[in-house]
DNA sequence: CCGCTAGCCTACAACGTTGTAAAGCACGCG
DNA sequence: CGCGTGCTTTACAACGTTGTAGGCTAGCGG
């Protein structure tokens, strides 16, 4: 059916090898056979069977990436960062969506799938430090996010606690003092929900306000729906509310929405700011302030440290790299005197240590 | 290295065939040899090696998904349907990002990865009527849009045409007359942006209203920013708008921008209209008025037709489907009392069609 | 008691490529 | 003129799986 090396070699009158050999750039061939082996494959119209060489050389240059779904606009734009990482080293990423539940993300770690790719890049919702066994795989895995902790494996973080602070701060430095918190999962001890919720409140502590629980609002999931919805009840309930900080900018877009259905002002009667720094806070009404916490730099670094994994499997002690977050003021701050303005109100700034074998974190 | 089924089968006293009969279900096995087989899998932890059984088997049960970029919600959303559609079928999702202009697109039809995967879903953005050799493919091939017509392949697509047409009609029959268009591409004959704004001059002329190529604005990219820039370059001019039907929901978003940073009310000084009904259409401020075009049914008939395509690839003459699409009436075009309220406005209805091989569309 | 059938299992080859080891060849030097 | 050296090319086996064809066993009908 297909064209196959086989048949080029028999055209091009010489072994099979050979044809391999140009192919793949092997430097010691004569020119004229090497001219007479690409007539060969352009005549025939030869594409060389990946399956075949991925059999032979062990590695497929695929790679996967485990999101929650991709209609989430900061996972979407992660894809994206990641797919022109991966192609950058010529790579091709694999996508699946693990939104479905717990047992989907089980999947990823263990499914067969797995083994079509030479790594893994995953970022989980649902799992946690219970699971940490299950992280414990034979192929090269890169974790995103701060649900679990001792994996054996690199890890990319944000700078959670630091740029909630940053953020809570920076609300209460234009004056606001009953700053609600959206987004909050009650009882969770890991997570990006319980990470941001600490730095709210140590941001809170530091600005030398109260810490009230009537001005937190949970919200399971991080959609502009719930976000809408947490903020629509804290409304309801008359609590006097000035600042919001949302635990992602689609909460922080649902809230901007329940406030304005109310005819509140932002930020004239509420100073709202986000994290995530997606594109859509340039573009909202008013536009949106935010936490940046490097997703480009984010997605290189999970890229790279998988391809150093996929090279050399014990290439040194695991790594955690946490790239440096902004604060990005906009309206609805009060920080940008033209819409289409935007300032870098606060950086934080992250590293990379290392993680020794047995699992206790050692400064670098 | 791996455990294979050579050694599954050493420790179950098995062939190899038999263990690979297990694997696979095959039924006519003893069910004490089966059970010897699965302790040993279980025992030894066997994975089978999917790149060897898709040497043999010569599928890969992977599909490959081609969009502009996933940071555009539109594509972030359709790839999200398209990955489940594909997942309830078993099968894989491999995407690729061809935003970086033309030559990526030609890269995914004829690039080396075509062949690491059963089949390719593919939005050209670039590629027109003039590529049309380029997709005589000989792998199973469904294309999205219409740039590309006659190409030989199955086709899933929009009712851009009647769509836009009746997006335009609504904000007439509220009486705007004078309807900015934003979003045109100069010179375009074919493709999304030519055929949309067919739609809009008969929306016009069905209205009653002159067409003025003043309120034409032109945006190459169909991005926020675009939309913001364009709609400002329109209020700059100062011609006389009280309707704007931007040709995607992200030009929609940016427009709304731009007027709420001049002061405009929408929908009372203008009434704004996209198309895609994004997400975030729901959640903007105002909401956004959109035309659905069907984007769940669009994924699910794409992969439908891959499927059969790939079980078969001369099944038939190819097909052109044309889901249903719809008008949803949200603030911006003062439809809906209540910010979280929508109504259906108008359906346009869709359809199949069998373009026999030579070529001409026959009616079904 | 024989032969046939159905159920269960196996040996072998093949999918298309690349790594290994080695062979052929030309050239230059002693 | 012989031999070593380095370039160029090749044969062969192997990657781990599945399709094909056939063998073996037990059971059943005649």
């Amino acid at each position: 059916m297909a064209v196959t090396m086989q048949d080029v070699a028999a055209r091009a009158g010489v072994s099979i090898k050979t044809v391999s050999n140009v192919v793949n750039g092997y430097p010691h061939i004569r020119p004229a056979t090497r001219e007479r082996v690409e007539e060969a494959i352009d005549h025939l119209g030869y594409r060389i069977n990946e399956t075949a060489r991925s059999l032979r050389t062990r590695r497929t240059d695929m790679i996967t990436l485990a999101v929650p779904e991709l209609s989430l606009p900061y996972f979407a734009e992660l894809a994206d960062s990641v797919i022109q990482a991966a192609d950058a080293r010529g790579l091709t990423v694999l996508i699946e969506q693990t939104s479905a539940g717990r047992s989907r993300e089980v999947d990823v770690l263990t499914g067969k799938r797995r083994n079509m790719t030479d790594g893994l890049i995953f970022s989980p919702l649902e799992l946690g430090p219970e699971d940490l066994a299950l992280f414990d795989v034979d192929f090269p895995l890169v974790v995103l996010g701060e649900r679990v902790f001792g994996a054996p494996a690199d890890h990319v973080t944000m700078n959670n606690v630091a740029a909630a602070q940053a953020a809570t701060l920076h609300l209460a430095s234009s004056g606001r003092k009953r700053i609600a918190l959206i987004g909050g999962h009650e009882g969770e001890h890991v997570g990006s929900a319980a990470l941001r919720t600490t730095g709210y409140r140590q941001g809170l502590e530091e600005a030398g306000l109260p810490y009230d629980p009537a001005l937190v609002a949970e919200a399971g999931l991080w959609h502009r729906s719930t976000g809408a919805e947490a903020m629509g009840r804290l409304l309801d309930e008359g609590v006097e509310i000035d600042g919001v900080f949302a635990l992602n900018d689609a909460l922080a877009l649902g809230a901007l929405h329940a406030l304005h259905a109310r005819g509140l002002d932002v930020p004239g009667d509420v100073a709202v700011i986000g994290f995530d720094d997606i594109d859509d806070a340039r573009y909202s009404a008013p536009t949106l302030s935010s936490v940046d916490p490097g997703r480009e730099q984010i997605a290189q670094t999970a890229v790279g440290l998988l391809v150093a994994r996929i090279a050399d499997a014990d290439a040194g002690p695991f790594r955690r790299v946490v790239p440096d977050s902004r604060i990005i003021g906009r309206e609805s701050t009060g920080d940008a005197p033209t819409s289409g303005a935007e300032t870098v109100v606060a950086v934080q700034e992250g590293g990379v240590e290392r993680v020794e074998p047995q699992g206790e974190p050692a400064a670098v």
